[in-house]
DNA sequence: GATGAATGAGCCTTCATTCAT
DNA sequence: GATGAATGAAGGCTCATTCAT
């Protein structure tokens, strides 16, 4: 049964990140058991509260934050600004706006007791790593400390509905692209 | 009684204003009332749903943004460029982000029959006058559309909680300096 | 003013009565008051609550039972049976089914304390004296007594809809000949 | 749990049967749930919206309707007038009448899609069993078609609430007499 | 462990009625 | 007297969470 309630969290988790970038994370918990294919029950027991299930859906976004800065570092050696800014690009495209920000009208990411304890800490350790190199590279200004940068990151990947992809097509890259301009010495 | 009306619907404009800002734009109607003073019907009388509220607090923020307009062409002779930082300044203090995009999930402010029809033009046009005079001197980069520009400043301009608020103190104001180095030619 | 308040009292019963009819006594007093072209205040001036609304209109409807009783009378002479059909088919036609025995679920019309006291009273005398002249005709069984009677004919006169009335044209009617039928000796 | 839940379904179908009755169909959901012992939310589980409801409790009548047309059946052989009226008087005891006719304020009995479709065709297919065997019997008119006469028995069997019961008690069963009478050739 | 039925608080909205102007 | 704004108590319905099976 062990293989059953791993297969059934992982689901779980799969259909919550899907629902939190579609729809939000008010999405009714029902809707994202009924993705997952299980019972309201086996969803709460897993994730007692919606917190919870927030916490494990970060948890997934970190691991691809974790392998984005990896490959940022590993391409950094030829072409170190282009590894940055495909580090930065990559990092909005993980769309933690909505994900986490939304939860509560708060920032839950960066409240103690939030999603996850130490979820924050690696997070902001990950890419305090990667800017430590940017600083070093000189491709960022000195007054750039990692909490800023991540919170500008989050602001800039909010999405803003298709009402505005239509009308802007592409302004997400555009915003990236600013910003990275803006952090330049 | 047509006085006490118009202080009542001035009183719940301003409440919904802080409480969309503050709150998000799903605050329950009961609370607007309540920090408005006023009963539920009366809040139903001046505004039919909520989508009417948002409209009347869109308007009334728009008056803001025209005033700070006014205010930027009006220092511009003699500093232009600290005249155009501050109506940046002014436009992301404005928060339209959990303002206006939060509506329904999607961006109703850009949403045709959205916050007002023609609140889009107008915003947009008035914020057009002032970034024409930016490019004229050689303020913003030419790739710098209306569009694209209040797009970022929506982002820019998202609450993200106390939380956020304690931790990177002054952080959106910081972000919005990177904004307008990012958007110098 | 005294003209004025007259006025305003018989446009209210007339736009009562109409509703009344056509969307039933559940029919919001907004929409009286605005039908009638006056305010709310000067609806509940004349009738403090819903229900001296609809004894209002009871009177009114009164009044024509007993132009209906009235004619009914003068054609005794000549044709006593078709008198008498023709005043239990106009007593139908003014449908006091759906006027005053929708109330609260409940036979206002019966109900001490009821729509005006006295209306009932009046209305069933009205109609006792007709009711008289038939069992004196030999038109109707000894057991018909003036309570059961108009109970069969407010029960007979309920609207049903338009979807019945498409269905089964001149169903009112034809029933009205039953009950006439099924009253004889 | 499933005996669980259908004993409430059970529950709730019988409480809004004597609720829509009794009060009528505009009875507050609340008061069902209450009379049921079930909380507002199983109740919506079972039925979602009003409409539902009405199509259970119609669903539930049309079986006693089935009975009784088939007692009646039975006791053809033996004495067909008595077998007769009685079904009648079981058919106007079933209280179709504010059960089926008050909502939406039109007959929906007779509407299509309105409380389940086929319930109008077969308790009219039911009833024109039966009728059939009293025209063959010689006990109705041969102007008496199953439309029409259903019409009749829904008038007749509406509740007039208890003031009029107290006034006039036995008038249902008087008034089906009358129009069993009515209908005789 | 899994399931999904049950619960009830809470939300939005309507509307009868009151009352200040 | 007339007006219509204000009030707040329901009502329909949703949904997070619990719990019996």
């Amino acid at each position: 049964m062990r293989v059953d309630a791993a297969a059934n969290r992982e689901a779980i988790v799969e259909a919550a990140k899907n629902l939190f970038a579609d729809v939000g994370v008010d999405v009714p918990v029902r809707r994202i058991a009924a993705q997952a294919g299980v019972g309201m029950g086996t969803l709460y027991r897993h994730f007692p509260d919606r917190m919870s299930l927030v916490v494990g859906v970060a948890d997934a976004v970190y691991e691809r934050l974790d392998a984005a800065a990896g490959r940022c570092e590993q391409a950094w050696g030829s072409a170190p600004e282009a590894a940055w800014a495909g580090f930065v690009h990559e990092l909005a495209a993980l769309r933690l706006g909505r994900l986490l920000m939304q939860v509560g009208g708060s920032s839950e990411l960066f409240a103690a007791g939030g999603p996850g304890p130490g979820l924050r800490e690696r997070a902001l350790t990950r890419i305090a790593q990667v800017l430590e190199r940017a600083h070093a590279a000189g491709l960022v200004r000195q007054d750039v400390d990692p909490i800023r940068f991540q919170v500008g990151v989050v602001e800039l990947s909010r999405p803003l509905g298709a009402a505005v992809d239509e009308m802007a097509p592409g302004w997400q890259d555009w915003l990236v692209d600013v910003y990275l301009r803006g952090l330049r010495p």
